[in-house]
DNA sequence: TGCAAAATAGCACGATCGTTCGATTTCGCA
DNA sequence: TGCGAAATCGAACGATCGTGCTATTTTGCA
């Protein structure tokens, strides 16, 4: 159940062939991740890329056709990896609140490992928030994706009956993905050391709320609600 | 009380000198801004702004000097924009939870109102997390500051007595910061509507878990806490 | 009203951008 | 092993970028 199943690889158009071209183009493309991660979607060149890569402008621009092409396919790379480290493990964990957390730990995970690279998800939505075109709704359809995928995981806590019955999915999600940001803003941008921290905490303090049970991690210092 | 007690006006030779130099450079720190809020600061080029102030470049130029210095002037009017219609309005409210309402809610109500504008310190501060220098230091600054104006105003209303004693402040600047993150995030680049709302709710329902009586507005639909 | 100074314009520079095109190298299969 | 196809290169294009220089216009004060 992969986030989202409309992903298709470059068209082969023989069984397992094309073997070179492929080749260079994922290193080509693992090169333009690094590169995007630091300079953004809008600061990649296809110069500085062939740069990195040691080959000609036009040798890298040929697998891509368009600075466009070049900059969905990073998208569509970084989704697959997003998928591959956040989504697919945390799947794995049983339905209800080991599976929310487990989603939730993993993304600010990923994060906080991307403290020197940047989330492309994020920094992607603030560049392309108003410059519409096919990069954006590639960008807009994977965001939609991994999002619609975290909302359905609260609605299966609730089925568990370890959410709230009347919880509002849609306003935790978006309390939730306020987390996220506050982090990435405040660890790559203000570099105040321990958001990672802090946004545990958020999440916890959210669970407190939302949840059946008081406080999964008392240890933690959440603090019980003393004025009931 | 400002925000940031540092901001100085270009300075002036004479008195009241240099009327009309003052006044094109306004002008054009005007159409910047415009130009920054939907290109990005790093999309703000020196051509598309003369093209726009039907000016000359070089005469655009010669009012700044560099890009960099540029780039610190727009930040630097709306750091002035930003306090005149978020802080100092909010700070005319009584200490604690009304002025910590009112500077939230005026700071939702800008982010809303610059849904086809966009926030120069958010989008800033994804342009430029990855990018030290002079710009992204004249950015931080403005960042800090405005979060120590909040994170003082929530003292306050621990002070006050509206918010638990215990109140980790920096705590829930951070939970209140990510709101207005996820609503900038959801609005501007999802276009999803209701965010503002949802922002209002995240509000209150942190506001439900900090302060010392459980909910301010429970005409909004805050559910009590039924399970104390 | 005239004159110094400030403000603005015009032009050119080197650099970088995405992109095109034709030549050249390398690959994969018969 | 050779040959067609795929992959890569090299050079050039027009455009735009920030910036520096020198005129030219406009301003504000004596």
């Amino acid at each position: 159940m992969p986030i989202d199943n409309t992903l298709d690889l470059a068209p082969r158009t023989a069984s397992r062939a094309l073997q070179k071209g492929q080749q260079t183009r994922a290193a080509i493309l693992d090169a333009a991740l690094g590169l995007a991660s630091h300079m953004g979607l809008e600061g990649l060149s296809i110069g500085a890329l062939a740069e990195v890569t040691q080959m000609s402008k036009s040798g890298v621009f040929a697998h891509f056709g368009s600075r466009e092409e070049l900059q969905i396919s990073v998208i569509r790379e970084y989704h697959a990896r997003f998928e591959e480290e956040v989504f697919f493990p945390a799947i794995r964990q049983p339905r209800g609140l080991p599976r929310l957390q487990a989603l939730f730990d993993r993304w600010i995970r990923r994060v906080s490992v991307e403290l020197d690279s940047g989330c492309i998800y994020i920094s992607g939505a603030v560049e392309f928030d108003d410059r519409p075109g096919p990069v954006r709704d590639a960008l807009a359809q994977m965001v939609r994706a991994w999002q619609a995928a975290l909302e359905h995981a609260i609605h299966l806590a609730v089925a568990e009956g370890h959410l709230l019955p009347e919880t509002d999915a849609t306003q935790m999600l978006f309390e939730l993905h306020g987390l996220i940001l506050a982090l990435h803003h405040d660890a790559r941008f203000l570099r105040t050391p321990g958001a990672p921290d802090r946004a545990r905490k958020g999440f916890e303090r959210t669970l407190s709320h939302y949840a059946t049970v008081p406080a999964t991690h008392p240890s933690t210092g959440l603090r019980p609600r003393e004025r009931c």
